[in-house]
DNA sequence: CGTGAGTGCTTCGGAATTCGAAGCATTCAT
DNA sequence: ATGAATGCTTCGAATTCCGAAGCACTCACG
């Protein structure tokens, strides 16, 4: 498995634009963009958030859970429910504009439905 | 393949949160993000794009261009290039606070830099 | 015209990631 | 003790990703 992006792990020369890299990879992970939307909202237990996450898999659940608390975005309650560091809100927080952009998304696709030829399956 | 996620359906009254859930899927496959920021700096062709995303594999840029363009993010230019569309602009704006985000990351993990026992690989 | 280099894009076998059902050790209420 | 939760692991199978190779095409050069 690879390693937890971190912004460190300077490439030789230049550390320049190199946290986004490391942000944008992983973000860029099935399920954890979900599960800091949804930590964002409050505690959860195992079972819990992954019930959250459409019913995702545990052990993916918990890969991410552990490159979370790596990258220091998650941390562990005394009561034994994840949540999000500071750090890990203010993470959530910088998606607040991707959601407002969702709607737009949303919107736009409403006034220009996709084409047959554009493909995007049928319902 | 998994179809390219959309916000659905607008179901007229409720669009309730699922564009979001769409949106978070969308961005949540590998290298979306990342070439979202790419073609955000300015118009790329396919060859030059894969070499900017740390020469990611073609079958798999070929992939993303396709949900992007079927998702209204992004489009082909009369001269061939891609590029974001007024959408995939809107989202890669929205990307800007992640990307303020990411310094601070960086920042934070300077500062408390992880211990052993988080493991995040030698360096 | 032929040659070489660059382009967008596809194919396809192997590697890596994800899935998901099953199970284990606990805890808590009955 | 029993049943129902919980956090977390294991592991075989499905899916996704990788990346070298190749195809059809364009363009500059001669």
């Amino acid at each position: 498995m690879n390693p937890t992006p971190m912004p460190g792990r300077p490439v030789r020369g230049s550390t320049t634009g190199r946290s986004l890299m490391a942000a944008l990879d992983l973000f860029g992970r099935r399920w954890t963009l979900r599960i800091i939307w949804e930590l964002g909202n409050e505690p959860l237990g195992f079972r819990l958030l992954q019930r959250r996450c459409d019913g995702m898999s545990s052990s993916v659940l918990q890969q991410r859970l552990t490159e979370l608390q790596e990258a220091r975005l998650a941390e562990v309650l005394h009561d034994g429910n994840y949540t999000l560091t500071p750090l890990g809100h203010d993470a959530r927080e910088s998606l607040g504009p991707v959601i407002e952009w969702s709607r737009l998304w949303a919107a736009e696709l409403a006034d220009a439905p996709p084409t047959a030829a554009e493909g995007g399956g049928d319902g």
